[in-house]
DNA sequence: CGTGCCGTTGAACTTGGTCAAACGGTGTGG
DNA sequence: CCACACCGTTTGACCAAGTTCAACGGCACG
């Protein structure tokens, strides 16, 4: 259960086994259960907890008069929320996706377990920065990309944060739990339009979708036809690469030869 | 010069004037000077510098091959870049939207001088939640908004952030650097939308922008067309309530009865 | 006095949104 | 076991917001 988060602090943050495996001990003692689709907190709700997730998706999000959604964040076993808060309110909602197991911590007590362990408070910024990155391709995503496009980015993104969470390296589909209705409230776009642009996806053959699994035949393709560029994610290269040692990347404009045997 | 910065360090991120001052002169050491819309950056450049923005105004945005261009974030006096680097290159690019003044230290310099004072580390964390929250936004304004909305929210963001650095607090006119092109970069529109969405804005008379000054006649009839709300920026209660003491801030969502006198 | 950037405007065109209806699986209660 | 309701998905027809293309005016700068 604690695996996402012990092994995104130990290879994303830079944090030692025994300090990681502490940390989820003070996590696992206050561990909580939502179903599928339930609201973990509300806009407007005081922002008085650190959260971390455990298992299954979940996303934060904002909620408008007109009925409209806009997903602006999805979350995954090891992502935390929460210790990014400047205010004393949550200015957004957050909700599962699916089925839900997450560690919710007073944020007085989160912060004194962190400050236990040298460098977890630099690994938090550099968690932070992470979020900034991706949050940093949505905007372009959303701003400057065609529907199809942007599916085509927005699965990338998903598929590859999952297989980075697999302890099977070879492992091609993935658990996938968003309707197409939360890709359309991530997008941007209309149901009816995201519902047209997977068939197409779907049509040419590179991904099989199905009840909840995924699986990308080609992602050089995929990422090719969604302008996705893997670098962002970072370590990427650490999990993908088994050869060539510390393969240099190249320029993120570019296109640029990747070494991840997943894009070939 | 460093007003901004030392002003931010101080309310923003609650360090104290003299480890701000200390700071000040550290950074003041590495001063570089560009003029207006030049790349400070650019993607894949080497992500081995800090830097802070103390004068002018300044962006990060991606330039996509057909020509496009999608800025993620406007940076403003006292803001930083690069302590949110958690790639060795960079995967975006920044450039100059006025003529701008920053200092640039070495990633490691930075880190020395910022792990001598206590709680700096933490309001760096704090900087990077203020990005994260505005960065949010920007997704949902993106992504749900039409035209107008867009361009109203985005007026008003910055608006208020130019404002809180102003020291004369009477001010309703700022210097506002942005072309109609970098305003369409970051909405997401064409430049030609932009410009009809903005006449219509200044057709309502919410708002004079000749030359390079903008003034907001009713903020608070600008802000409901965008659907803005002060919030999220954080602390603009401490610099906008005279009175009042500490007034509790009204769920986000609803459209509350602000405190702040510009939003009458 | 040219040159180039920025802003402005018109007209045709395209993408994606909206509305509406139907389909298919699944869980539930009769 | 079957009927029903519900949820997510699928499809068609129409519509509207915003894009693209193109041309022009004004102002600053060399």
């Amino acid at each position: 259960m604690l695996d996402g988060f012990v092994r995104k602090l130990g290879w994303k943050l830079g944090v030692s086994a025994e300090e990681a495996q502490s940390l989820a001990d003070v996590v696992q003692r206050q561990l909580r259960h939502v179903k599928a689709r339930q609201d973990i907190y509300v806009d407007g709700d005081p922002a008085s907890y650190v959260r971390i997730i455990l298992d299954g998706w979940a996303c934060r999000y904002h909620q408008f008069e007109n009925g409209t959604r806009q997903i602006v964040q999805i979350l995954m076993p090891g992502d935390i929320m929460g210790h990014d808060t400047a205010h004393a309110y949550q200015d957004h909602s957050a909700c599962s996706i699916s089925p839900v197991v997450f560690a919710q911590l007073p944020y007085p007590d989160f912060m004194a377990a962190v400050t236990q362990f040298p460098g977890m408070e630099r690994a938090l910024r550099w968690d932070l920065s992470m979020v900034q990155a991706i949050q940093r391709q949505w905007i372009s995503v959303i701003g400057r990309f065609g529907a199809t496009q942007r599916i085509a980015h927005l699965i990338c993104e998903l598929y590859v944060r999952a297989l980075l969470l697999e302890s099977a390296k070879e492992k091609r589909a993935v658990d996938f739990p968003m309707a197409q209705r939360d890709i359309a409230d991530c997008t941007g776009l209309s149901l009816v339009q995201v519902n047209r642009s997977i068939n197409l996806l779907r049509s040419t053959g590179l991904l099989y979708w199905r009840h909840r699994s995924l699986e990308i035949v080609d992602l050089g393709a995929l990422a090719k036809m969604g302008m996705f560029n893997p670098h962002y994610l970072g370590h990427v290269d650490s999990l993908f690469a088994r050869d060539g040692g510390d393969a240099r990347r190249s320029r993120s404009g570019t296109g640029g030869q990747d070494t991840l045997p997943l894009f070939r």
